[in-house]
RNA sequence: GUAGGCAUAGCUCAGUUGGUUAGAGCACCAGAUUGUGGUUCUGGGGGUCGUGGGUUCGAACCCCAUUGCUUACCCCA
């Protein structure tokens, strides 16, 4: 049989020691934030039911959903007249019942109902798990990714958005980063925006316009939303708006000002000021915090605070991001439930740390003693003192015997073992084992006891 | 879905106007060194030059097709 090329999926990657080494360090370095601030973790199903899904990420996603192809003879239940109209969609459904999570928010909203009569309400959970988009992978965009989400649901309270502020700002300034913005935006003030000039049914295709301000400046917007059927005459009206600059309460106050006949835009604005009320009781130790009205994140089922997290040190999309959902869970049948949650982005982050050179040295996490032996003889030797080591929480290794020692030393090399025993026919008669320091290259005789003294501190 | 770039050893890449037997570094294996590595030296294994077709006396190089990867757009973390 001829071999076959190894490789992966496009978009996905295997992770080794020392990149699972630092991913561990941003999934716990976030997790202990969240646990912090009263978080409880949950772990769904990688694939949920492929009706649990669709509809729920408009008609882009539900393309981008991996779904999975039913077991068995899965084209025995098809009706054979579908097979000839080639009409994908539709047979899609009948050869496919389920499809690997997309987000962590739909399948927690699914957990939500499904669990509504255990849940202490408000609830607080974290989620870190990955997900898989079916998308064309580019830099800083994978197909399968991982999510580090927190939700609270069942709480209307502002407070929840501005611990979240908060959570974002200890968290990445955990991580290092220096200088990184938190967006944030009212999905009310974009309604009243669209209200200003009275185009609330195109409400969508506008904040899908001014939210590319800053990557296709004020003409390309303009351009769009030409296109998309708003007027000169409108475009006039968006653009103090959309153009305007200053310090969050200046911007807040000028958009009350221009959104004074507007009952749900001056709602919005009110609850921005919540919230930056609240931050300023408990003031950000790094994240600048900004009122970006542009920010819309093309997520239509946000109904009022809206997130977004960028660096500001190195050229990459969006590092985190959420918002409020006010019927997170009605498309569940259960009516009336409040979400509101912000997801990181670690693969990302990963990326950013990586091109700032912010990860710790980790290296004290692997083995920290390589047990080397000359002949077979000394394994047995070397054994009781491999026991020794591990029952006082020494990370040690025994070299199986019958390498030379350049090998064994090769070993401890590429492992970054910072200490070796070696243990040969001197040893065996006198008891005292050669511990050499791998990085100074000095050696000394020492027993068995003296090895696990020395190691342990 | 749209548009560009790339594809040569396990990895990163050279390879001149198309010209004999396709190279380097790293990694790996062995030796110099029979009990000592990370610095040195010597040798060795490794290639259907992504695949298929074409032009040519001759193709890694030119042309066509195809597959894979990648970057950007749309959209998104």
């Amino acid at each position: 049989m001829a071999s076959i090329k190894p490789s992966v999926p496009k978009g996905t990657r295997d992770f080794s020691p020392n990149e699972m080494a630092r991913r561990n360090y941003i999934f716990d370095t976030i997790k202990n934030v969240f646990r912090k601030y009263g978080y409880q973790q949950i772990e769904t199903p990688a694939m949920e039911n492929l009706s649990t899904l669709t509809g729920k990420y408009g008609e882009e996603g539900d393309k981008l959903i991996f779904k999975i192809l039913n077991s068995g003879d899965y084209l025995s239940k098809v009706d054979p007249q579908l097979l000839t109209t080639s009409n994908a969609q539709r047979l899609t459904f009948q050869i496919s019942e389920k499809a690997l999570r997309y987000d962590l928010t739909v399948p927690f909203a699914r957990y939500v109902v499904m669990h509504q009569n255990e849940i202490t309400f408000p609830f607080k959970r974290f989620q870190v798990q990955p997900v898989w988009r079916a998308d064309r992978p580019q830099k800083g965009r994978y197909r399968e990714f991982y999510q580090c989400d927190a939700d609270v649901v069942g709480s209307d309270s502002l407070l929840n958005e501005a611990e979240f502020v908060m959570i974002y700002d200890e968290a990445l300034g955990k991580l290092g980063l220096k200088d990184f913005t938190i967006k944030i935006n009212n999905r009310k003030i974009l309604s009243g925006i669209a209200e200003l000039i009275d185009k609330s049914d195109s409400i969508v295709d506008l904040t899908v316009a001014i939210d590319k301000l800053d990557k296709i400046g004020l003409d390309g917007v303009s351009n769009e939303l030409l296109e998309r059927g708003f007027t000169t005459d409108d475009i006039d009206k968006i653009k103090p708006v959309i153009l305007q600059r200053g310090t969050n309460q200046s911007k807040l106050a000028s958009l009350r000002d221009t959104l004074a006949g507007s009952a749900i835009g001056l709602k919005g604005c009110d609850e921005i000021e919540t919230v930056f009320n609240y931050i300023s009781d408990c003031p950000l130790q790094t994240a600048n915090l900004e009122l970006d009205i542009t920010l819309a994140r093309g997520l239509n089922y946000y109904t009022g605070a809206i997130f977004e997290v960028k660096t500001n040190e190195v050229q990459m999309g969006s590092i985190g991001g959420g918002g409020r959902y006010d019927d997170l869970t009605g498309m569940f049948g259960l009516k009336g439930l409040t979400g509101v949650g912000i997801s990181f982005g670690a693969d990302r982050i990963y990326d950013v740390l990586e091109e700032l050179d912010l990860f710790p040295q980790t290296a004290s996490q692997g083995t920290k003693v390589l047990i080397c032996c000359f002949d077979a003889d000394g394994e047995k030797f070397a054994l009781p003192l491999l026991k020794k080591l591990r029952n006082s929480n020494i990370p040690a290794e025994l070299y199986p015997a019958g390498a030379k020692i350049k090998k064994q030393l090769d070993y401890a090399n590429a492992k970054q073992v910072p200490y070796v025993v070696m243990i040969g026919s001197d040893e065996i008669q006198s008891g005292l084992m050669t511990l050499k320091d791998m990085i100074s290259g000095g050696q000394e005789k020492v027993s068995g006891q003296e090895i696990v003294e020395k190691l342990r501190a």
